[in-house]
DNA sequence: CCCCTATACTCAACAAATTGAATAGGTGCG
DNA sequence: CGCACCTATTCAATTTGTTGAGTATAGGGG
């Protein structure tokens, strides 16, 4: 169960409703914690019902009613023993990574070159995402100046990884579609 | 149901045991795909069930016996019907960032320092074992060299992703350690 | 000879995630 | 004025994943 945790850490950067979350989640977050809507209106329920959060509704004239959600000091007690337990290593899936692995079984290279490339654009989607976000905290400051004098580096050093990562994924996607490319081509040798 | 396909991708590599699976599933694969043993076993007997691997036992003298696991011919036209469909994102979880989000509202940043390096070095000894495997798949080739001419490049794909993803860990569990170590020790700005 | 580690699994119970559908008001486009 | 899309959420069913224990053989170290 630790979805909870990551609800409680992103309502830890204030409250927010399950919907907001969600947006959150696909926004942010997405690169170290990976939720549907569902789920997140399912654990907020369980975190109230434990005390961890407390929802009010919000009444909104132009649209629905919304329910937001804002962390109690149990929740931030429960945050600071999770932070104290020893982490499970990461958990990663990547269908495209497994559908690489079987390529030269498979052949068909068409139909991971076109997978490759909706990586790259999806990725690169979500660099830009990241960029915007980055601009926003750093408000000015050059990087350096943010990590040592900010009262808020956690998010900044979380986004730096997504940042890294995405970009890493935009090379190692370019890489493919050229090598695949390449090979379709001109395979003569063997 | 998507550890089928990852296993089924493994088993592209050549036939194996669930055992042996679980130990490629630990140092191979598990940047892009993670299973625990139990769960490459339940999903093996019903890879087999369905008729998408075939086992038999292999008999040994000075250990216990085992059952080897190949694909079959349904099996390969499964990734390969796979193959065509489109990938589900990228899913991470990843609580030792969930734990940095937080962090300024946690306090405590000694724990969390903790908590980067033991993902340092987890992420510097994997690292090393993608360095070995990679060298026993170039067996002296450059890398543009094999991208070119190997008739077995989704394996050295995989593996690059895996290698610079370990690498993109190191830099960043680097600066995470340095700049709480920074912050705790001159934390002379408001 | 005993204990520890490695090989090679199996079973059961439980927790969590995924999928698909359903509800319901508001906004914008042509 | 109808249709699609956005906000905002709920419900139910099924599939996956996790946890913990248990079985059995063999080899090595002290």
């Amino acid at each position: 169960m630790s979805l909870r945790h990551a609800l409680l850490a992103a309502l830890s950067q204030g409250e927010a409703s399950g919907y907001e979350l969600a947006k959150r989640f696909d926004v942010a977050v997405a690169d170290y914690w990976t939720a549907t809507p569902q789920q997140l209106y399912r654990d907020l329920e369980r975190l109230e019902q434990d005390g961890l959060v407390e929802a009010r509704v919000v009444e909104q004239t132009r649209r629905p009613n919304k329910r937001v959600f804002t962390m109690t000091e149990k929740g931030l007690e429960e945050l600071r023993a999770f932070g104290r337990r020893p982490s499970k290593p990461p958990a990663m899936r990547d269908e495209l990574l497994v559908k690489l692995q079987a390529a030269d079984r498979t052949g068909e290279p068409e139909t991971l070159i076109e997978a490759a490339r909706a990586r790259l654009t999806r990725s690169k989607e979500k660099l830009a995402r990241y960029e915007q976000l980055r601009e926003r905290l750093l408000d000015g400051r050059t990087e350096d100046d943010y990590l040592g004098d900010s009262d808020e580096v956690g998010p900044y050093l979380t986004l730096m990884a997504g940042r890294e990562y995405e970009q890493l994924n935009i090379r190692w996607a370019q890489t493919v579609i050229e090598t695949l490319t390449r090979r379709r081509q001109g395979p003569e040798a063997g």
